[in-house]
Order: C-alpha cells, then sequence, then structure tokens
RNA sequence: GGUCCCGUGGUGUAGCGGCCUAACACGCCUCCCUGUCAAGGAGGAGAUCGGCAGUUCGAAUCUGCUCGGGAUCGCCA
C-alpha cells in the first residue's frame, strides 16, 4: 500500500504517531519558508506542514507541488499550534509534519476547481467527469447510491430473494417506448433490443420456480430526455410468486423505510405510506402522483360555479366539463402582474384561462364576506354570496387565493395538479426534511387513446384484472381496475408493480382488447404464453426508480447527478462523445448502409 | 418536432449600440514571505465575446439562421 492511514481519519489521539498517506494536493499555501499543502482523498482533508528544520529536501520538492498532482507524504502527525487549529475540518486539530515526499503524479492546470462552491457548467462537467467526480459532493453521491443498493441486496437476500441477471441483448417490443437496437452479424437484417425493462423475463424466473427474484437492472428506452429521465437507468427490479398487492407493497415499504432512515437519518419520512386509490388521487390532487409535503387540495365546484351568472362557467357546467380549483393560502394579495403570470402558466399546461378569485385579508371571515373584500376578473358575475359559497366548499379563508380551472376532467385535472406543484414551488412549501412516499393503487388497466382510437395498457399489459371487473373485460375496458400500484415520492413516480396475470388464456384476452393479431401476439409474448401453460404460479412485483431515489435522498433534481457517467439532454456523452460513426468494416460485417437524413 | 432560458480569458460572472484597446473574482506563471487554512504581498500572461450571415457610419450588445447546454410540451407500455 502506498498508504497506512487516510487522509480524513487522524485526530489529537493520533498525536506523535508516524504516519504516511496519499493523496492528491488540494490546495497549497507557500509561506516561502513554511508550506502547507491541504491533502485530499476519499476521506477527506489533513494538512501538511512541510518545515525545512524537519526535513530540507521534503520542503524543497514541496515548493514544486501544484494542484491535483499525486503525492505521498510520509510524517508525524502532531497537534497544531494552539490558535492554529481548524474547526471547520474534522482532522483540524492535528496537522501531518512531513519528514517525506514522493511525488506519484503531476497533473495538468485542472479545467476547474475540485471543490463544491463552484458551479461548473453542465457540458464542462461531462467532458471532465473524472474531475467533476473528484468533487466532494459527488463522492458523498457515489457513495449514497452504493450504500442505497447495498442495503437492497441485505434487505432482499435476507428476504430469501435471489439476484439473477437477464440478458441486455434481448428482443425488440415495438410497443412502448422506443428501443435501442442492436444489429446482429451471424443474422443480417436481424436485431437484438436492449431491453426497456426485464418485464417478461422475471415473469418467466417465477415459471421458472425462482418465488423470489431481484435484481439492480439496466433500463434502456430511445426518448427525449429530462431532468428525470437518461437513455438507461437502473431499476430495482423484483418479482414474487404465491403474493397478494399487500405483500408486495410490505416488502417496498419495509425497504425504503429503512434505506431513508440508514442513508437519510435527519430526513422525516411517514411510515406506513399513506394509500390511496387512483381515484381519490385524481379527485383530491388532479394527478396519479401527487407531492404530499403540501395541501392544497382541489375541490370541484361546478354545480356552484353554474349558479353563477358567468357565462363559461355556465356553459362549461351544462356541456358536461368540469370546474374545479384550490385555494393558495396567503396569496389574496397578488397583484395583476402575478395574476397574469398564472394565467400564463396555467395556459402553458393547456388550459383556455384561469380564473382567480382573491379575497381580502381585511375581511374578518368568510361569512363577513363583503364585495369590496373580492377581486376577480369575473366579479361582475359573481355575486357575494357565490364567492361564499365556493370559499366554503374550497376552504379559503380571508387572504388566500382561489384559482379555478374549466374544461374537460382531464385537462382541468392537469392544468391544476400543475399549477398546485407551481405554487408549491412558488411558496416554498414542501419541507426538504420531508420524503413523502405514498401508495396510489386500483388504477384502471386501460386508457382510451384518442389519437389511436383504441385502448392503451395505463402501465403494461401484463396487470391482473380484478376478479369482480372481469366481465366488463370485452364489455367496458375503461372501467377494469387491476391489481396495478405506483410507488409515488415527492410527486414523482418512484416504481410501478402490479400482480401480473399467470393464465394464458387471460393473457390472451387482454392482448385482443388492445388489439395485438395473433401473429403480434405469438412473436412477441409467445414465449411467456407458452410457459403459462406450464404450470405458472400466481405472481407480482415491481420495477422501481433506483435514479429516482437517490436523487430524491440526495436532495437533487435531476438524476444526472447521481449517475456517474450521465448523457446531456440529446443524449451524448461528452467524454466519450458517443454515439459516433463506426468504420465501415463494421457496418459491413453488420450488413448495415447508413442513409443520412436530407437535411 | 414545438416553446422558453443560457453561451464573454481555464472557471464563474459584469458589460446589453460608440465610453470596450472588453471589466471583476478565482485559477495560472514569476518573485517575496515560518502558522496559513478561500493565506498574504508585488508583478505578469491569458478572450477576435459559441459559429455564420445581416441591420448599422459603428455590433459582445439588435435581427435571422446554426451549433452546444439546460428547462419544458409532445414522447416516455
Amino acid at each position: 500500500m502506498y498508504k497506512d492511514t487516510n487522509c480524513g481519519e487522524p485526530r489529537e489521539s493520533a498525536a506523535g504517531s508516524q504516519i504516511t498517506v496519499a493523496g492528491w494536493v488540494h490546495r497549497r499555501r507557500d509561506h516561502g519558508n513554511l508550506i502547507f499543502i491541504d491533502l485530499r482523498d476519499r476521506s477527506g482533508l489533513l494538512q501538511v506542514v512541510f518545515n525545512p528544520k524537519y526535513s530540507e529536501k521534503a520542503h524543497d520538492l514541496a515548493g514544486s507541488l501544484r494542484s491535483e498532482w499525486v503525492v505521498q507524504v510520509t510524517g508525524k502527525v502532531v497537534t497544531r499550534l494552539p490558535g492554529a487549529e481548524n474547526p471547520d475540518l474534522p482532522t483540524g486539530m492535528v496537522e501531518l509534519s512531513a519528514t517525506d515526499l514522493v511525488i506519484l503524479n503531476r497533473s495538468v492546470t485542472p479545467p476547474f476547481e475540485v471543490s463544491d462552491e463552484v458551479e461548473v457548467d453542465a457540458n464542462t462537467r461531462l467532458k471532465y467527469r473524472f474531475m467533476d467526480l473528484r468533487r466532494p459532493r459527488m463522492q458523498e453521491i457515489l457513495k449514497l447510491r452504493h450504500e442505497v443498493i447495498h442495503i437492497m441486496w441485505d434487505y432482499l437476500t435476507d428476504k430469501g430473494f435471489t439476484q439473477i441477471e437477464t440478458p441486455i441483448l434481448i428482443k425488440s417490443t415495438p410497443e412502448g417506448a422506443r428501443d435501442y437496437v442492436v444489429p446482429s452479424r451471424v443474422h443480417p437484417g436481424n436485431f437484438y433490443a436492449l431491453p426497456q425493462s426485464p418485464q417478461q423475463l422475471k415473469q418467466l424466473l417465477m415459471v421458472s420456480g425462482v418465488e423470489r427474484y431481484f435484481q439492480i437492472a439496466r433500463c434502456f428506452r430511445d426518448e427525449d430526455l429530462r431532468t428525470d429521465r437518461q437513455p438507461e437507468h437502473t431499476q430495482l427490479d423484483f418479482e414474487m410468486s404465491f403474493v397478494h398487492q399487500d405483500d408486495v407493497m410490505t416488502i417496498v415499504e419495509e425497504l425504503y423505510t429503512r434505506i431513508v432512515k440508514e442513508t437519510s437519518p435527519d430526513t422525516e419520512i411517514s411510515a406506513p405510506f399513506p394509500r390511496l386509490t387512483y381515484a381519490e388521487s385524481m379527485e383530491r390532487f388532479g394527478t396519479d402522483k401527487p407531492d404530499l409535503r403540501f395541501g392544497m387540495e382541489l375541490t370541484t365546484i361546478t354545480e356552484t360555479a353554474a349558479t353563477s351568472d358567468a357565462q363559461v362557467f355556465q356553459a362549461m357546467a351544462s356541456s358536461g366539463g368540469s370546474i374545479r380549483g384550490f385555494s393558495v393560502p396567503g396569496c389574496g394579495d397578488y397583484g395583476r402582474r402575478q395574476t397574469d403570470n398564472l394565467t400564463e402558466f396555467a395556459k402553458s399546461s393547456g388550459a383556455q384561462g384561469l380564473v382567480f378569485i382573491a379575497l381580502d385579508e381585511s375581511a374578518a371571515s368568510i361569512d363577513a364576506l363583503e364585495n369590496d373584500h373580492i377581486r376577480s376578473p369575473l366579479k361582475k358575475f359573481l355575486s357575494v354570496d357565490v364567492v361564499k359559497k365556493i370559499a366554503t366548499e374550497m376552504g379559503a379563508e380571508p387572504g388566500d387565493l382561489m384559482l379555478i380551472v374549466a374544461g374537460t376532467e382531464k385537462l382541468v385535472n392537469t392544468v391544476l395538479s400543475n399549477l398546485r406543484n407551481e405554487m408549491a414551488k412558488r411558496l416554498e412549501m414542501a419541507d426538504p426534511k420531508q420524503i413523502a412516499f405514498a401508495w396510489v393503487y386500483d388504477f384502471p388497466l386501460f386508457e382510451w387513446d384518442e389519437e389511436l382510437k383504441k385502448y392503451e395498457p395505463a402501465h403494461h399489459v401484463f396487470s391482473s384484472p380484478k376478479a369482480e371487473h372481469m366481465d366488463y373485460l370485452e364489455t367496458n375496458p375503461g372501467k377494469v381496475i387491476g391489481f396495478l400500484w405506483d410507488l409515488v415520492c415527492n410527486g414523482s413516480e418512484m416504481g410501478s408493480g402490479s400482480i401480473r396475470i399467470h393464465d394464458k388464456d387471460l393473457q390472451t384476452r387482454l392482448f385482443n382488447i388492445i388489439g395485438y393479431t395473433e401473429d403480434q401476439i405469438s412473436d412477441r409474448f409467445g414465449q411467456l404464453l407458452t410457459a403459462f401453460t406450464y404450470g405458472a404460479p400466481p405472481h407480482g412485483g415491481m420495477g422501481l426508480g433506483l435514479d429516482r431515489l437517490v436523487a430524491i435522498l440526495a436532495g437533487e433534481d435531476a438524476i444526472r447527478e447521481v449517475i456517474a457517467f450521465p448523457k446531456t439532454q440529446s443524449a451524448v456523452d461528452p467524454l466519450f462523445e458517443a454515439p459516433s460513426p463506426i468504420e465501415d468494416q463494421q457496418l459491413e460485417d453488420l450488413h448495415i448502409r447508413v442513409v443520412m437524413p436530407k437535411s
């Protein structure tokens, strides 16, 4: 070993001992006859002093050191002179009085400082990711991610799960997301696809009698990127036989509670996780991934609003539309600029417009509300009584701002849930220390696709319908509820699970409802259906996004921050400059001809 | 594919029609310095302002296109 001690370790108790450390020169403070080096390794910083009194040779050599050089230092741990301690450093009571210095490697001037302080341009960070990852914050995140995975392995192993790898080269399944595809050399014109998830494979493993499988699985989707979406992401993928919905949820709940407690002890987490049905979630929050860290729940006021003289409301109510809204506490004093801005925001989410009713805080109560207390673009069509009634329904108080949207139910929900999150963000209503998990269950199995004019699976085709809804499968698919659920956290989807179908005939019925032909079914799912005829046990499981979990634990918005080598928004790796053209010979071997798009 | 924001020495920013021969901080280089820890002091190097085209007497600054980054809608079973 080049070192016997890590930089971050020495304390006062080590004073007097002879140690050897190795690491990177973090900072150099050269006083001429006395040189200080902050030496950094993964464990932290240690101040090294080069004093010619103890070693002329080491001191001379130390004068040439520069940032990020790699060195090995031997010396004696000494307590610092009184008054020279650094309370900001864990090792700040001591320093290493160097007697020997070995330069293991030099560094050219780094493109940016290895420090958490500086915010460096995203592209530069990725181009020099190996430098970026040296920053303490990034090191911390890498360790956090490892720790999360470690706990998963431990916990699931304890619970009798077996980790099994599934192929990365598998078969393309054109439904769902676009596949990443790999050409076959041996079979001209044929392609593998990278898995979007190991869904069918893990179900096959259940048929194989594994009973409890898990994998930290890489999943690939060739779709546009977002803050929380990368072309490849990692899932905790697991599957269990002979279980019901609750059994699966319990496993995840225990595991995730443990992860939060062990990795982020300061965090507030409510266990057991609140459970709400899909219908309830849509009604209260307008979304299937509600952020439960704050209130501002939605209220339906269609009937009350229709009794007003406002044309918009009357027309919407009579045409079967929905009028809903919520009350924002303390924003009754919003001026024109702010309300205009909110209207614009609502429009960007697809709303025709946004109706606000501002209640002046000088009113003693909602009952005591008078005309002068009310501000609204629809004021002349809204009687004081109607406003009182709406305010009561929404639970608004004087000084609040009520935001109301009218339209189809789907649109109203989309707009309002976006608005709700936006208001919470602007008002900083979410406690950053809180991690609010929740289960949303009883999802409908199918969603009507307006463009394709057909039913599409809400999550995927393998989820089991509830027994009491079997009869609707062909007659009214939209009504069928499945054993299908999501884990949500702080307003984002963390994973999705279901009890799967394990019966060939039932699975075939579902494929039919989605409109697959016999050929498509046997081509894409033949292996699964065949397996089902050989004694498939009832089973269910989940796929849970690891990147998003780690991001939330780390307090980051972008999963890019918790992936060692992520890609930019245009799916490029600036470090390797991937993707890139390949050699003509490679193309030839693969029987591929490139046709560039006409620009 | 659409919309929005950003692009100025190595890094982070300022400048937003002429005071720009581009400013500041950090970093870098040279020298001085025995108690610093974002060390200090003196001096120095480093940028055709992402690229192209245009408007203008004059463009870092305005316009268009384009490239790159980011946010978002579509997309993401």
